[in-house]
DNA sequence: CTGGGTGCAAAGTGTTTGCACGTTG
DNA sequence: CAACGTGCAAACACTTTGCACCCAG
C-alpha cells in the first residue's frame, strides 16, 4: 500500500497516470472524470451514486454504469480509493487521498463521521502479533445516533 | 441489545420462544432446527452453508433456502445472531453466545480467528463520546495472512 | 379453525461480463 | 492500426417476496 496521502487533485492524477502506464491500460475521459468527481465532491460514493452524479456533470459523455464499477474496481486494485462494506445494499467507495481512518455511521440518517485514532492502530497491531498474523488492513466501523439525530428526538 | 453471553441452548432455546410469543410468531421445527445447528455446529455461517448443512442433517424437514434467510433475519432482528459483513458475497451469522469479540480474516483461506480486547472497546466510547456519538455496537475486522498460510508460502 | 409459516419459483437487488463498436497511444 | 475501453443488455449471485398449501396454538 503506498502512500498517496495529501495529495492534491495533479498528484492523483499523475499517479493514475503512472498506474495505467504500467499496465498498458490507457487514460479515457471516463476514468479521468471518475476521479475529478471523487475529487471534487470529497464524499463516500455508492456506485449508484456517482454515476448519477456524473450523468450529471458530463451529460455529453454518456457514461455507462458498468465503466463506474470497472473504473471503481481498477482504482481499488491501484490501492487510490477504498471501499466500505456496510450491512447491506453494497460498497461506498472514497478516494485513498487522506490519512487512514475509520469510520462512525449514524443509523438514523446515515451519515458518516471520519475520525483517526492512532491508539486503536497500534493495539490492533499488537493483537495480529500476539496470533502470528501478518496484517495487511482492516475496516472498523463504529454504529450508533449522531449528535444531531439524538437532538431531533 | 439485551445480555445472552454464555447462554447454554436451553437458555438460547427459551429466549428464543420468548421472543417468538411476545410477537406473536410461532415456534416451528425449521427455526427450533436453524438455532441447534448454528449453536451445535459453533461457526460463521453464510445462509447457504448453513442451508447445505440443513439439508444434510434433516433431509426429512426439506428446508427451504428462505426460511434460512427468513430465520436468520429474524435471530438478528432479536439480538440474537450477529452478521458479518466481508468485502463482497454476503454475510456471514454467528450466534450470539459468546461475549463481543471482533474478527481476524485470513485473506489466504479464509479462516476467521475471534479475540477480544477490552483495550479497543474502551477507547472506542471514549472515541465517541468526543463526537457526542451515541454508540450502539461496531464491527471491526483485520484482514491479513494467518500464521498457516504464512508459513505455506 | 385461524393466522402465521413454509417451500417453491419468480422477482428484486447490486455487480459483472460478452459483444460490437469506438478511442487511445 | 492494434489493443484496450466503452455502452448496452444479458447474465450472475445473493436475497426477498407472492402465493397456495401447511401447521402451531
Amino acid at each position: 500500500m503506498a502512500d498517496i496521502e495529501n495529495m492534491e487533485y495533479d498528484s492523483l492524477l499523475v499517479r493514475f497516470k503512472d498506474i495505467l502506464k504500467h499496465n498498458n491500460l490507457k487514460f479515457t475521459k471516463q476514468r479521468e472524470v471518475v476521479l475529478k468527481t471523487m475529487y471534487n465532491n470529497d464524499d463516500h460514493f455508492s456506485p449508484e451514486s456517482l454515476y448519477m452524479l456524473l450523468k450529471e456533470s458530463y451529460p455529453e459523455l454518456n457514461v455507462g454504469i458498468a465503466t463506474v464499477y470497472r473504473t471503481l474496481n481498477l482504482l481499488e486494485d491501484s490501492d487510490m480509493v477504498t471501499s466500505l462494506s456496510f450491512g447491506s445494499s453494497g460498497k461506498k467507495f472514497e478516494l485513498g487521498n487522506k490519512p487512514h481512518h475509520d469510520h462512525m455511521i449514524c443509523k438514523v440518517c446515515d451519515d458518516i463521521i471520519e475520525f483517526e485514532d492512532n491508539a486503536i492502530e497500534k493495539r490492533q497491531e499488537e493483537i495480529a502479533n500476539k496470533y502470528g498474523f501478518k496484517l495487511t488492513n482492516h475496516m472498523m466501523q463504529l454504529y450508533g445516533i449522531c449528535q444531531k439525530c439524538q437532538k431531533k428526538q
